[in-house]
DNA sequence: TTGAAAGCGATACCAC
DNA sequence: GTGGTATCGCTTTCAA
């Protein structure tokens, strides 16, 4: 393509630091040396002087690309992004986890990998040549995606998630806890027939399905008699939470799980202006323990989540980068409490 | 340093594609020319089944570093996040930009700045050679920040926020409407002692100081006889709530205009359990539109911002970037208006 | 239709 | 102390 240079006069290519050295009167090397502050080399005073001020009247800044081609590695670790918007506990875990790897002088790059699955997904990865990759869903990763990654030159290769895979380390969030905490605390209060409200936004079930199993399971597990698990659907609107309230004498649930405190707030505003007694008629407990909830009347119980620190993750991560042969482990990083309120 | 292969037996390094040339009996440019499929060219059937397979066997992945070195460009776009957590309200908007980018096949980059302000992080991020830089903040960024992104190949720089800076185009959103709407909606329903909730968490200064001098503004502007606007700190706890809601009497402010929803919601509760009522005694005004306030009693009014989807900002983007030459724009992005309900 | 080779920008070894 | 130069992996022109 040939370009006239027209309306930016100054539009000078950027600098190199070939464009350094010859300023400077120097050789590519020796600017290599300066600005790189090389111990193993000592350069003169006056020289440095004159690379440096060089590198400043160009406004010289270094390649990265070029910079990572020749050491053969980077430190960049990947984290691919899922389009669904996750809620504020974890969106707030991965920025936490992010910053804390910066600060271990990692460049974190967020990437959108848009309907790709599986091996496609880790190809296109791969290309960045990664030195650790931080999957939030194993499921789409599979084996031949972390065999990819790791031929690819990735040193870890971490699934954050409700499921592990072969190969990979895992920092497994089980989220069937959740529903267990939610299933134990009810049927420990004589409640028997249990709702779990499920939304009908698409995309989430990665988040509530497990903790729907979790409730499931443990009913059943603990063999109550009649005790009962039935999932409703419920949309992120008054008007969803209005028509679910409406045939809720119906449905004769004494007890309702809700996915999160959002949808527990919703139904539970919605019950209360059908009339129905909350905890009385009908308990109902959330999870995330948003502060939010403690404003609603009755305040609402809720499964508090605990996720491990940023740091701590960070941690992890830059040790197995520094040590990529160990075996992979899992890591159990999800706890699950009742802070028990009012509504239950 | 010396490398000897120890626990890891098959740990051959990455395949390159001179390895793929090699085991498919032709030259790299063969190889390169059938993996990219190159138009200009043509390469008989045996020879593309050759390296196709020789590629598959060594699990190839072509190098983006090299890649984009050789091309003497990329298509990332850099987008710098501070640490402080934004709102469910911007981080959805950045959420769908993101995706909006990586639709229109740009790789967008979130690169943690640890505390480096101007031309600091502007260096550290032009090491990148982003097409593209979106900057949330004008101020920390400034015009020399600009140059060196300019400088290093930059063709688009955007700052989003409510500040713009020389030389970049502006996504303008102007926090001080927000505030304005809230005046203008309290002064016309004849409220004059208007208060101001701040939020005393650290970083959150540069979304509630417009919204505050918007209010500020307004109040002055229209020379209400007898109106005032009090700064009130709110810590984000029952405590702080209860602590404020305690002095409320003494301050005597009959509207109160909260940084956003959930603040708002937290001062309500707090006020009524005062027995203060919401919004005879004092009119509560949140912003963000948040759903969870509508489950309120009284419903909340809310300030509801009108942000630009992700797409069209994604388009504006790739047409600064086909397009580097034309004068920097700035575009009014932030729309707010009031969504009266009943709490004010 | 295929191959040889230049070159993108930075670094580090080896001479001088 | 400083300078040549090979090299990282890839694309692309030019010749064969």
């Amino acid at each position: 393509m040939v370009h006239i240079p027209n309306q930016q006069p100054a539009q000078r290519s950027v600098p190199t630091s070939a464009d350094v050295a010859r300023l400077a009167g120097v050789s590519r090397a020796t600017v290599s040396y300066v600005l790189n502050n090389t111990s193993a080399v000592r350069i003169s005073e006056p020289t440095r002087r004159r690379v440096h001020d060089a590198a400043r009247e160009l406004g010289y800044v270094p390649h990265a690309a070029a910079r990572s081609l020749r050491a053969g590695h980077s430190r960049m670790v990947l984290m691919p992004t899922s389009e669904i918007p996750m809620g504020l506990l974890f969106s707030t875990f991965f920025n936490e986890l992010q910053w804390a790897l910066s600060r271990l002088d990692y460049t974190v790059v967020q990437y959108a990998s848009l309907g790709m699955t599986g091996e496609d997904a880790a190809r296109a990865w791969a290309e960045l040549r990664p030195v650790a990759v931080l999957a939030p869903d194993a499921s789409a990763l599979g084996p031949r995606g972390v065999t990819v990654l790791k031929r690819s030159g990735a040193k870890a290769v971490f699934t954050l998630g409700p499921q592990r895979v072969e190969g990979a380390h895992a920092l497994l969030m089980d989220g069937r806890r959740v529903g267990r905490a939610a299933a134990l605390h009810f049927l420990a209060r004589g409640r028997r027939r249990i709702g779990a409200i499920v939304p009908t936004e698409a995309g989430l079930e990665m988040f509530w399905q497990p903790r729907v199993a979790g409730l499931r399971e443990t009913v059943e597990a603990t063999g109550t008699h009649g005790a009962t698990v039935t999932e409703l659907s419920l949309g992120y609107s008054e008007e969803s939470a209005a028509r679910l309230a409406a045939r809720w004498r119906d449905l004769g649930v004494d007890a309702v799980f809700a996915y999160n405190d959002e949808y527990a707030m919703l139904l539970m505003r919605a019950l209360q202006d059908e009339g129905i007694d909350v905890p009385g008629d009908t308990a109902v407990i959330g999870s995330d323990d948003l502060m939010l909830g403690r404003l609603l009347r009755p305040r609402l119980s809720t499964v508090r989540i605990d996720l491990p620190s940023g740091r701590s993750l960070a941690e992890l991560v830059d040790r197995v980068v520094r040590d990529p042969g160990a075996e992979p482990e899992v890591h159990d990083v999800l706890g699950a409490d009742v802070v028990h309120r009012e509504s239950s």
